[in-house]
DNA sequence: TATGAATGAGACTTCATTCAT
DNA sequence: TATGAATGAAGTCTCATTCAT
């Protein structure tokens, strides 16, 4: 669930535009509850939001997120759906088959950094998706329908490679996708006790470029044949 | 913070000893209550814990839980200090000056992976600050306090390996911890969401030792000369 | 702030009409729970008040309680400002400026008087802000821009005395307003100890007749010529 | 209540004398529970007072308190016991009788006055009785027991100055008393809601002395034949 | 379609007090 | 005489949700 593809906008910004909904406009007003909910699950995580929150940052009263979601469960959902949907709607975009493999490697580690590093919101509500045993992901036939092509693109590369007899053979295509995204991941999901336990600045830029590389370089070697 | 040496025992287990604290043990109620306390908060998170349910875990009432701590916060924030404590405990009994530099990587690499792998509760709490920002790891002087050795060790070993030549220079501790770390956390963090996503049921013994084996040979190629 | 005009209704009775407030008349269960409040406050103190004796008495749950005043505190300054606003309300209505200074004084000193008399809810809220060192007052922008007009009164009665040469010079209206509002309201405000320790039944008609009288003639003297 | 003598030792100094009560000497420890009891219930009122904060200002342990009083309730009574007594013993110490009349009365209100300016302690326990309707007061065998002479003496001035022509006759001594009383009391009592309505400062010197000479003038001038 | 008013249930916390030695 | 440990009851307040139009 980690991965990985081209811009899909940076993190939700809060309040910034208090797009007034109304009036009457039921697509708008619906958009414009759940762009807050985003903020809310996303800070506070799952049981941490209040409902009361959410309908403070909206123009329209708190009866609205009921009549339009029916539950904060629901409208929690809603929101994991609504970031993992714009996760895979980045992908495949790579064309990763017209470049050579270690290219195609290259150009997906840096993808999946990139796309980790500007999209705080999707790892945290991952984050407090496990908190929750993932038993919001589970429930949902939504995110369940989403294709999901990496494994796909990584295992076509990974065939060429060894084809090319630049990379080893016997490499699963899932093991390396967790050996990429773990890294990606990780780095953004922990960087406050890491970042406070080390002493570190992790989203500085010198030191994101350097870890960028860092990522890159140990994929490769661990392919290398 | 993620770090590193014994086995701490694994997991705290639930209500499994309703052990009476009665009459008069103060050590021990408090004990009691901190050890039940590290269930609920755990599996619920910081939000989602309920006093009364942790003292529906123990005998005494739940007013010996603000006897003792005073708070929910306090009770979270000594529950944090307590797996750190825990796994700061067993750092420094892995003996790596000792090792040649590949050994001595090799065994960091699995005594990071196993510990990881075994102290579900810490990677968890850790998730869960990261949720809460950190902001209770920053406030808590014993966890500031608390002495970090990992990247002493680990220097020690890069340099030994530049020196004789096994290993590449110019290499930053705190880089390589950042790898290793982060493929032990996340392996763990996100087995829900990885493994709901990819169908893959990562606790399997199989695979497990087929990644403690993939992330031992990725950091040892990374390091080479 | 102890002061002058005339009969804003006696103390407020207390469960005297458990009106019903529903349905959906916010104005009216706003001003249901005020009222409850006010008894129970002045009753028992602010610390001594309990929020669940206030919902007992009226019929809608407690929870209404914070829904309109969002916390004890704040419901207890909003029965603080109601009871200085009464009082401040019925000033005015004197017209003192159309008497001779010797009749406009007795005027004041009676409306004085017999306003305190009839208020004791005012006086006890008086008192019980003292206890706090007027802490909550201070906090209320409402009492500081209620208009007090008292002393302005007075010092218009106190210049015409002078000037006709009933009252002598260089009086401070303040310390008369000090003069007079302290008997006035000592008497009611300490009638439990007062009576009990000296076995008197101040609030006994023939008695307070008589210091009714006392208070008269005793200003009236201090400010003659 | 509000009376009137020598030099009581003004009010009770709070945490000033961290007397260590231990070890083994009861008569002290009570003694030091009380004098803190004292400091929480003036500054707090009977329900705002809290055994904790008490235990915390004594070396003993809050158990102690339980130990020597009972109760909270009956630990104020015996505070409301101690401040009365402590005027109580101030009285009859003024030799009025020795005086002329005017002059006896002179220093009685100049006595009363200074009195209550400087037990700023006992005016508070009284008002916060009266918030109680002075239900301790009433309860206590002890109070009842100590003798009031103020009345005595104010009585036997008002027979010697109408003999002597310089009072009028037909003065109820209680009725004077409580007119020296309610000034000398409010003007204490008061203070926080009259200084912040009206913008004065009560406490200052100047102010004081201008009060404490109108309230003898006032007093004097009520009484003259 | 939209919404202001209302709420039961339960959250965290504090209180004066007693237990047991 | 002295006390550390423990606690039932009640306190203030918050929560997601429904009522009624």
């Amino acid at each position: 669930m980690t991965m990985t593809s081209e811009l899909p906008a940076a993190s939700v910004e809060p309040g910034a535009e208090p797009r007034k909904s109304r009036k009457n406009n039921p697509e708008k007003t619906r958009e414009n509850i759940l762009q807050e909910a985003i903020v809310e699950f996303v800070q506070q995580g799952l049981s941490g939001a209040r409902v009361d929150a959410i309908a403070e940052r909206i123009h329209t009263s708190k009866r609205m997120i009921y009549y339009y979601f029916g539950s904060k469960e629901q409208l929690y959902v809603e929101v994991l759906e609504k970031l993992y949907g714009d996760i895979r709607n980045t992908e495949n975009r790579l064309h990763l088959a017209e470049l050579a493999p270690v290219e195609a490697i290259r150009r997906l580690v840096e993808f999946t950094f990139d796309h980790h590093d500007r999209n705080v919101d999707f790892v945290r509500i991952v984050s407090i998706e496990n908190i929750h045993n993932a038993e919001y992901v589970k429930r949902s036939d939504a995110i369940k329908a989403m294709n999901n092509t990496i494994l796909d693109s990584l295992g076509e590369i990974l065939r060429r490679g060894a084809e090319q007899g630049v990379f080893r053979t016997g490499l699963d295509p899932l093991d390396v996708h967790l050996l990429i995204s773990s890294f990606c991941f990780y780095r953004v999901s922990n960087r406050h006790t890491f970042g406070e336990i080390f002493q570190i600045d992790l989203p500085d830029e010198h030191i994101k470029q350097r870890h960028r590389e860092m990522i890159c370089e140990s994929v490769l070697r661990y392919l290398q044949a």
